[in-house]
DNA sequence: ATTCAAAATTCTGCATCAAGTCTTTTGTAT
DNA sequence: ATACAAAAGACTTGATGCAGAATTTTGAAT
């Protein structure tokens, strides 16, 4: 009876703190960058069979909020990911937590060091140039093949995104730029139809995001990169394969001098 | 008959498992088919137990040896990963188990459904295309780079391994082959200098793995893989870049020919 | 044969226990 | 008195068992 009645109190305990965290991470989703990433990751992951919605892990959400943060900066890198207290921080056990750490280590955000724990990978400017030549390579790909499969309405849909994204230039409105610019780019490498493709590219692009998230570049660097931008829909509108591919390796060939300041 | 040594082999590796502190095993290399060259250095490390102790955590064997078996084809893709089964098989508990199926999942060998545990991912045809035609696009950025990269004491190694599988190839040994035959892939990325190259490469290789294992491929076209590595090698050695990539492109075009029938 | 309910199996999360590493303190020697 | 080394203690990760929740399977009744 006492038994029960412990382990009554215990759920109630537990149902609260479960209550507290959900609540903490809403309230986080409203001012990152995040919002978009982790509906469509989740998506991805929810959809594979187009069945009924099914719950969401607390891996996943534990997974979205930390790959977050260490992309917004929260936690710097080379900072040790303490178990006990982060878990505290966010109100979950350390079990699932490990196991999100144990997922961002393999995406590559964070290392393992073998009974010393978990640290934020730093990147070295040479990683960064590195993981650019790669991308760089990879949208030249990506551009060649969104060229031959591409559907009207979705070349449509990337002009539309631009005109946005221009319109945002023009309002000196820098993240939602950068948003739209990163939407721009997921967007043709989806037209690729190349799910391997679409993956890597992923994960580069979160590699990267903290980097690039951070890095403030010139007035005339944005300027340049708006230009590039506006010659890559006309590209793919005209269906120039070798003009869009060559437009999106320059554009990620500049985005190197764009970025290196900051590093 | 091979299959009994194996399992028998897996027992044995258990069982010094279970005996020793895991934690003082060695971990064995990421890459490779390593199920033979795990064990042996096992057994070496545990006999001689010469130099420094390196200590790894369990949850890298335990990834290792998951990834060896999705592999081998022991686990085979549609198979619902048992915790409580799989665990009593390889005697760990539970916990480790499902931190190394995250990070299985991370690599895109696993999938996981919410509450309902994880199966191994099956790689349709298209999936196989598309990642072939990405490691086609990498392979010949590497080549690229690997040309101007690479010093002579690097290429003289490529040379060596090449005519090690020449020699491997004359004598029918399939298995030795084939891993020689990866490694000279490997070292062709390696030469590039470039970390992230590197690690996709690995990712997309490691994937792959399990298709090529399986399929078998007739004699002739083994012939004419023969040749395009012989190519490969002269190509790298007169440091030309163009000639080089256009063979890593056409051999990896030509592998799509080589394993599409056994799919 | 189909549907609903109950039971069993399996996944998910938490708390506790064990082991290793790092830091601090104390003792000894120069 | 200071410096170095060794030991002890505290802190952190690693691992296991346990309890709760959900899904699937089986059995019974209409």
């Amino acid at each position: 009876m006492q038994h029960f009645l412990l382990t009554l109190v215990q759920s109630i305990f537990m149902f609260e703190m479960r209550e507290k965290t959900i609540q903490k991470l809403i309230a986080a989703e409203r001012n990152g960058l995040k919002h978009m990433d982790e509906i469509s990751s989740l998506q991805r992951r929810a959809d594979g069979s187009a069945g009924p919605i099914r719950r969401t892990a607390l891996h996943d959400t534990l997974v979205n909020h930390l790959r977050d943060m260490i992309i917004e900066g929260d936690l710097e890198p080379g900072t040790r990911l303490h178990e006990g207290q982060l878990g505290e921080q966010l109100g979950v056990s350390r079990t699932p937590l490990r196991e999100a750490i144990k997922y961002l280590a393999s995406e590559g955000l964070v290392e393992l060091v073998p009974s010393r724990g978990a640290v934020v990978k730093r990147f070295s400017p040479k990683d960064v140039h590195d993981m650019l030549t790669v991308l760089r390579t990879l949208e030249e790909l990506a551009g060649r093949l969104a060229c031959e499969m591409a559907t009207d309405a979705e070349v449509a849909e990337v002009r539309a995104l631009h005109d946005e994204m221009i319109d945002r230039y023009k309002a000196a409105d820098r993240l939602q730029y950068y948003k739209l610019n990163q939407d721009i780019h997921t967007a043709i490498v989806r037209m690729a139809q190349n799910s391997s493709l679409v993956d890597i590219h992923a994960m580069l692009q979160t590699r990267l995001k903290r980097i690039r998230f951070i890095g403030h570049e010139g007035p005339e660097k944005w300027a340049a990169a708006v230009s590039e931008h506006e010659e890559m829909i006309t590209a793919l509108e005209a269906r120039d394969k070798v003009r869009l591919s060559e437009v999106l390796g320059r554009h990620l060939f500049n985005a190197w001098d764009r970025v290196r300041a900051s590093l």
